[in-house]
DNA sequence: CTTGACCTTGACGTTGATGTCAAGGTCTAT
DNA sequence: ATAGACCTTGACATCAACGTCAAGGTCAAG
């Protein structure tokens, strides 16, 4: 297929899949008149950046994924690199969320100290 | 004082200030040379918008706070319109918080299909 | 008079993942 | 042969809050 059906069926734009090739991340057989030609390993490849792309993480971080699924791996995850990246961004979002955490509670903190009663619940509580 | 000086004072750059007041959030007067002079109200200002970028406002978001004092209130935040900034503010937070949180659990998840037991403590919890 | 610390405006660089033109080649159908 | 749906590479635009040069003016001290 090429790059405009490879991009509906992905649900990403020809734009990103150029993208994603000039990174390195897929590659593409040419057809005689330069057309890029994908097959359906590179839709899985693209989904499997999709779904990273939307959990956080980046393209680079997807690297290891990918190679995986190359090496023949049925899962992009089950590779030593991807657990890696996997341990890696568990402990970055770890550290967001403690970091929103405790500005939640200073913005809290301010607001209540001018308008008591104006701050509602805390996030992740009912 | 001039631009150097209350960078020094207030833990900013110079370049930060000229980019302030580009954005229309402090003014300085000019002295005959060109130079600009400020007072002691603007290291109160620039000290109410680090202390907001800090928390993670914008300088958009900032403007409120630093009308406020302006109009000589002695907290930036007891404005209406600064009120208003706080309580989207913390919806904000809260949003992303919450978005962090099902992540980190779509990333422990495929984690644990492929590693079991390496997953560690979720955020927040001891 | 000259060093050196200050100041001025202007303008490009940074970061990531594309969006969006530009200018043109390819191929199918009518 | 011509419309139009597809493809190509190249390159600038976006968002925020500055960093970092460039090129030059100002001023006090030695």
């Amino acid at each position: 297929m090429r790059i405009g059906e490879l991009a509906r069926r992905a649900g990403v734009s020809t734009r990103a899949l150029r993208y994603y090739e000039q990174q390195g991340l897929i590659t593409a057989r040419r057809s005689a008149n330069g057309y890029r030609e994908y097959g359906e390993a590179d839709l899985r490849l693209v989904s499997e950046i999709r779904s990273l792309l939307a959990v956080g993480f980046t393209l680079d971080d997807a690297r290891p994924f990918v190679a995986c699924l190359r090496a023949g791996h049925d899962s992009g995850g089950s590779c030593p690199d991807s657990v890696a990246v996997y341990q890696r961004k568990l402990a970055e979002i770890d550290d967001e969320i403690r970091t929103l955490l405790t500005r939640r509670a200073e913005v809290a903190a301010q607001l209540t100290t001018v308008c008591p009663g104006c701050v509602l619940r805390k996030a992740g509580e009912s």
